[in-house]
DNA sequence: GTATATGCAAAGGGTTTGCACGGTT
DNA sequence: AACCGTGCAAACCCTTTGCATATAC
């Protein structure tokens, strides 16, 4: 894999980053690397994921966030009410991946997708949307 | 709720398809009403939720798919192998559920948002994508 | 009769792709 | 020198929106 300016830059971004979108992304690296260019965040996102130095994690209506792999033992709850994300140890979902893996033979990936839901907030607030 | 031909059949093709998409409604709707406009499939599927006739599951890369209400009650795995879609007992998530909310005051709706992996057949033949 | 739904066409957001140029190895 | 990565522009897919017409109430 070849290192580029943007490459790098771009790794940078996303660690730096919480929730990196290939925009933010993009905002970040034309501060110091001017010219860069969406489709190039988009391709490099994936080198990079291709060679397991990032991964990306589906929110729901926003788009793709990225982030390092240290980071990635987490669940992302993402509240309807609100558009609030928290993050939650993975681990809480030991006992259903282990559950449908037994019945089901399914390995899930509680990371990979968010939960959707409503945080304390809305839930007490009755908020609708 | 004005009651129209094409909410009916929209409602009547939910019901009758498995993880109804707005392309694949309309498909079953024109069948028997010719001219129906896809605009209006996605004005109908939002008007029948807020109705709570409905409601929809983000499956990931695929568009919204749509279900009856009654068919609700399961969490969606998706395979990231070969895509397949299989669905798993609501149930199975009830102490992931309780202990986040427990933990983190967040009402968690695992039926919203399908759980990304891998099915046994991908699991086992090491299939990459 | 009046408010609401529809069809149509155009716009919108996020993401991908084709191609020629430029940079890394 | 060969190949891979980049910038640019256009295309793509899914979804939303504006507007005039048609329809349910």
């Amino acid at each position: 894999m070849r290192v580029t300016a943007q490459r790098h830059h771009i790794y940078d971004a996303v660690n730096r980053l919480r929730h990196a979108t290939p925009e933010t992304i993009l905002a970040e690296v034309t501060a110091v690397l001017p010219g860069v260019n969406l489709s190039t965040v988009y391709r490099c996102l994936e080198a990079l994921e291709a060679a397991g130095l990032v991964s990306h994690t589906h929110l729901g209506h926003t788009p793709l966030t990225y982030h390092a792999i240290e980071d990635h033992a987490h669940i992302h709850l993402v509240c309807e009410g609100c558009g609030q994300v928290v993050s939650v140890d993975a681990a809480l979902a030991a006992e259903l991946r282990s559950r449908v893996a037994r019945e089901h033979g399914f390995d899930i990936d509680p990371t990979h997708m968010a939960m959707a839901g409503r945080c304390s907030v809305c839930r007490l607030g009755g908020r609708d949307d």
